[in-house]
DNA sequence: GGCCGCTAGTAAATCGTTTAGCTAATCGGT
DNA sequence: ACCGATTAGCTAAACGATTTACTAGCGGCC
């Protein structure tokens, strides 16, 4: 593999003059320029970042952790985030953590390690000491879907209260007293303001609050159809229920199917949308809010706050709209 | 920010000492090492991999190219892949074309300049002199989903042939004769493939081979639509269409009601599976064949690759199984 | 003609690790 | 008591870029 120093040596110049020409960093003259292009032509030189990122500090390289890319949604936030970070020369590393802090921890960690120049982090429930510790370190981060509960930072999040209240006042509207509600774990802002939600908008309708219509459940099929069924086996059992991202809903239908119920005996509503939600019979009425764009505008803020490092923290919270299907 | 030269001084030991233990990689007294110990925990210090990984040559870091991690059947792939990676202590760098020559090429080397120990690779349509490069580099790469046509390469992917003639026997067996198919682009191997199959399949049924079914299509949902309704409006129409990949089954289905038509009219049969295929009415048929397993079974050979430069390539071919919902 | 300022290019230090090669100490065997 | 083998730990040289500080050469100005 060629070096600067063998590409400055075939062109008898400086590795500073290679360096100048391959960054255009200052003036060379044409005549060294064509001379050190057409060597590293001549001896298929590239340039390895890695020593490059030792010297200048920067790796030109954003990690971004997420709980699990198999989910739409979150597929959907990368793949946002990719887009913007592409276009200003970014790279991505991905860290899973499937909602282990334990993994959390480790990911962290190896970014620190690999010296990423930023990260994206839509984060494990659990205690936050691990993310107050990289805000802390000055390295630039923005949490993503999943804002922290107990300190300030740059995010992009859902209104979440506002969100469950516009879901439960369709439901209510519709005539549902009893709405279930399926929560990712209340150890997460996002779960926390989801029941908030849920609970004012009976409040505030004069209908009664059962502690019982709350179940927690992570994002799995397997996990909701638990969930549902727990539901399903209440008395009285309620007659429709909001759950979280669409990877849930098959085994919510699961649960459906099994009590021989459909979704035109309980109403299901999801926190997340997908065009395929338009074909189930009956259709099922999803909140909008594009992730790709929440992912794009945490890569814009991630961008801003490398290049600013002391501006204020800004939050972006999206308005999410029900996409009413019934 | 500490570095080994800082740990050294505390600890009062050389730099190699504080390598030694940190690495495990050579004996040193208890008594020095507990020196190291305690003075890596006061500097909070942490190793800096990128100056490691000039010094080692190695990055402990694969590149993953896909063309869109928004499509399920992809982030399950990925998914399976960062399971496996992580379990052997490598970091992934995700680098997503689009589809897109150019972007593909791009990403391409940007991870050689990352110096990247290896590639997972779902390549672009298109010529494949990119990819030949990387192999004839001798950098380990393991070709995902989409083996390469014009030369010889490790790989994992789905018998498509035998996919084919499974999906094209079920949709003869129920009476059909008219099928369409939508294919990723002819210029992968996948798609030849897979029409090859749909060919088969039909001459070996004594049935007429109408050229004007075959349709190509990207993994969009949007392209979809339009493919299907390019077939829908076809006279005769086919009474049954073999599409690709989930993510096109919205487009699909939309054109279908553009038509007043529904899959009861025209039987849909999808390449990738779906919980959610079992809840839609009709439920849909798919072709089951984990992708997360998938991608596990690429990584594995990608790490065995690694580990042994020499090895002869490997083809791994999935067969699928028909999910059969009707 | 002497001085100053500017420019193109170079030499060498540096980033933070690993590791080859060395030194000095210890130990066992005869 | 001496020799050779073994070994804990150190010194210093890489790895491959960037960048600072410097030099030589040149032109313009008085």
């Amino acid at each position: 593999m060629a070096t600067i120093r063998d590409v400055a040596e075939k062109a008898d110049v400086s590795t500073a003059t290679v360096s100048a020409v391959l960054n255009r960093s200052s003036y060379v003259s044409p005549e060294l320029t064509t001379r050190v292009k057409k060597a590293v032509a001549e001896l298929d030189y590239f340039i390895n970042e890695v020593a490059r990122s030792l010297q200048t500090r920067k790796t030109r390289t954003v990690g971004i952790l997420t709980p699990n890319i198999s989910n739409p949604h979150i597929a959907n936030l990368v793949r946002g985030a990719e887009e913007r970070l592409k276009r200003s020369g970014y790279s991505i590393l991905l860290g899973i953590t499937y909602d282990l802090l334990k993994e959390q921890a480790r990911i962290l960690s190896l970014f620190q390690a690999k010296l990423v120049d930023g990260l994206l982090v839509c984060s494990a429930p659990g205690p936050e000491d691990d993310l107050i510790r990289i805000v802390e370190s000055k390295k630039p981060v923005v949490f993503l879907a999943r804002p922290p509960q107990t300190f300030e930072a740059d995010s992009v999040s859902m209104d979440h209260l506002k969100s469950s209240r516009m879901v439960m006042e369709y439901l209510i509207s519709k005539g549902h007293s009893r709405i279930g509600v399926i929560t990712v774990s209340l150890s997460l802002s996002v779960g926390v303001r989801r029941v908030e939600g849920w609970r004012r908008a009976l409040q505030k309708a004069g209908l009664s609050v059962d502690q019982r219509y709350i179940v927690e459940a992570g994002a799995s099929a397997e996990e909701a159809r638990r969930a549902t069924l727990q539901l399903l086996d209440l008395d009285p059992r309620p007659t429709a229920i909001y759950i979280g991202t669409i990877a849930m809903l098959p085994g919510v239908l699961g649960a459906l199917r099994e009590r021989n119920l459909s979704p035109d005996d309980v109403q299901i509503v999801t926190s997340h949308d997908s065009e395929l939600l338009d074909y189930m019979s009956p259709p099922i009425t999803g909140l909008h809010h594009s992730p790709r764009e929440m992912g794009i505008a945490a890569a814009d803020l991630l961008l801003k706050r490398i290049r600013h490092p002391n501006r204020p923290f800004q939050k972006i919270v999206i308005r999410p709209k029900l996409n009413i299907r019934v």
